[in-house]
RNA sequence: GGCGCUAUCGUCUAGAGGCCUAGGACACAGCCCUCUCAAGGCUGGUACACGGGUUCGAAUCCCGUUAGCGCUACCA
């Protein structure tokens, strides 16, 4: 029987790259192993999915090439089944209703913070008489359903990890079924992977401490086991999880930049797996063949940007000049750039090699159009001290712009820090800096300016500061 | 705090006991080429977290320490 994967988004937001990764690995080892990718959108959260958010996590995948074989299902859909599934534990005595309020579990908690001891319930409502139960229930009392964790080693073994194992006394008796009778995760999750017959769940590795719960679940509700493969966390450049801190993370903010989606998919596929050996550069035939649960790695990966842009420049050298026609046309409008009576083609394969990105190319089929032209030359000079300071003090601005937090990245700190780091380093920043505070403090924008702009734009996380996301 | 996961160059990684004075790629530095260029060529520096074992031999196996990360909801 053929492997039956699947990958199930939340709609809480956009499509993040470590999602779409763990979607690419799901693809990848459907498509190798001649299995079935089912698309489920886990929207049991409904106050904070949304479809516009169902929509971007589905043009995100299609960008990507990702296709699928079944769905999209959507969880919310299933709220019977999961239902029947809850009340089968609970005739089963593998579940109980509990009777405590948020408030109670609240002082029950901050009982046990600052202790030595986990919080986990305490089980008072499982010892409740069969009476009183009938009782509370014909009060009209609201209750939720609460699994019944057993005792004694959960364990499994990780196609990516190896053998893990929990303690059942370890883990809580989680709550299935809220008292709106909608399902909770974990259920809802084992009831639909049953339900789909998936074998194989590939995830990121948040998952791994949910995964003793889903194990008891399925034991519980007397099913086999799926084979689990936890894939590493996608990392930000200061080791923590990537976070729009860090500059794009969802896919479509690649897209917009000119990065293809070959050079996307060769990219996620290689962050966290490796075929052995020497091998970067491949192609979605090489990919589907070479990839194994076993290649994959056990440590997180840091996204890093730089070598993103290289392989988008990989690709983009290997394409055929007519294929970039169009998208570089576009972007040459955005530049306001006239290319009429130009053989464009020519311009393009003249200068695609040594580009990197559909912006890269047009800009620099822009100057060829437009030569030496008729800007100024304290411009000029400009341009090239800029060009040089760029390099060298991008270490710099990182360092300067990094320990921002979300709430600070406002035009006044960014400046601020930009400042200071310049100042403590002792070195001459406020040239390079020139253009960033012009446009930060919303000065006029004289042309070479822009051009300005253009050369310091070039790195994704500088070019949030001169055109600040919506 | 508890539970769990992880640990090779700055980054992505190769490496499944001797092939490792640790290989490749990105990034970085220098030089060359060059009307521009983040293209190309050459060269260079930088890594097995630490401490104990096991073994003739350990980056590779075991234990501990440290550090990082994840989870710890009527979120997913």
């Amino acid at each position: 029987m053929p492997p039956r994967v699947r990958f199930a988004p939340s709609p809480t937001g956009y499509l993040h790259v470590g999602g779409a990764r763990t979607a690419l690995f799901n693809w990848l080892y459907a498509r190798q192993t001649g299995g079935v990718l089912v698309l489920r959108i886990e929207d049991t959260d409904r106050e904070r999915s949304s479809d516009a958010h169902t929509q971007v996590i589905l043009d995100g995948l299609s960008w990507l090439g990702i296709t699928w074989d079944e769905g999209p299902l959507f969880q919310g859909g299933f709220g019977q089944r999961h239902q029947a599934d809850a009340l089968r534990l609970l005739e089963a005595g593998k579940a109980y209703r509990c009777f405590c309020t948020r408030e109670e579990l609240d002082a029950q908690r901050r009982v046990t913070k600052g202790g030595r001891e986990a919080f986990r319930y305490d089980r008072r409502c499982h010892r409740l008489a069969p009476d009183e139960v009938q009782s509370r229930l014909a009060q009209g009392d609201p209750f939720v359903v609460r699994f019944l964790m057993p005792s004694g080693e959960i364990a499994w073994e990780d196609a990516v990890h190896g053998r893990i194992s929990f303690q059942g006394h370890d883990l809580d008796d989680l709550v299935i079924l809220r008292a709106d009778g909608t399902p909770i995760y974990n259920l809802a999750v084992v009831s639909d992977d049953i339900a789909m017959q998936i074998t194989h769940v590939i995830r990121g590795d948040d998952h791994i401490s949910n995964t003793p719960k889903q194990v008891a679940l399925y034991r519980a509700l007397g099913a086999p086991e799926p084979v689990f493969a936890h894939v590493p966390m996608i990392l930000g450049s200061d080791g923590k999880k990537l976070s729009k801190r860090h500059g794009a993370t969802a896919v479509g903010d690649y897209q917009d930049q000119g990065i293809f989606p070959a050079a996307m998919r060769n990219f996620l596929a290689l962050l966290g797996w490796s075929p052995g050996g020497d091998r970067e550069i491949m192609s979605e035939q090489e990919m589907t063949e070479l990839f194994s649960l076993e290649g994959i790695q056990r440590k997180p990966a840091v996204f890093d940007t730089a070598k993103l842009e290289w392989m988008n420049g990989q690709y983009l050298s290997a394409l055929d000049a007519e294929l970039l026609r169009v998208p570089v046309e576009r972007q040459l409008r955005i530049l306001g750039v006239n290319a009429e009576g130009r053989d464009l083609l020519a311009l393009i394969d003249a200068v695609k090699t040594r580009s990197r990105t559909i912006v890269h190319v047009a800009e620099q089929v822009a100057v060829r159009i437009q030569g030496p032209g008729p800007r100024d030359e304290k411009g000029d000079k400009l341009v090239a001290k800029l060009g040089d300071a760029y390099a060298r003090n991008l270490g710099l601005m990182r360092e300067a712009l990094e320990p921002l937090s979300d709430a600070e990245w406002n035009a006044e700190m960014i400046l601020a820090r930009l400042t200071a780091t310049a100042e403590s380093h002792a070195l001459k920043l406020g040239d390079a800096m020139q253009p960033i505070r012009v446009a930060l403090t919303g000065g006029t924008v004289s042309e070479p300016v822009n051009e300005l702009l253009a050369v310091v734009g070039r790195e994704a996380s500088l070019r949030r500061l001169v055109v600040p996301a919506p």
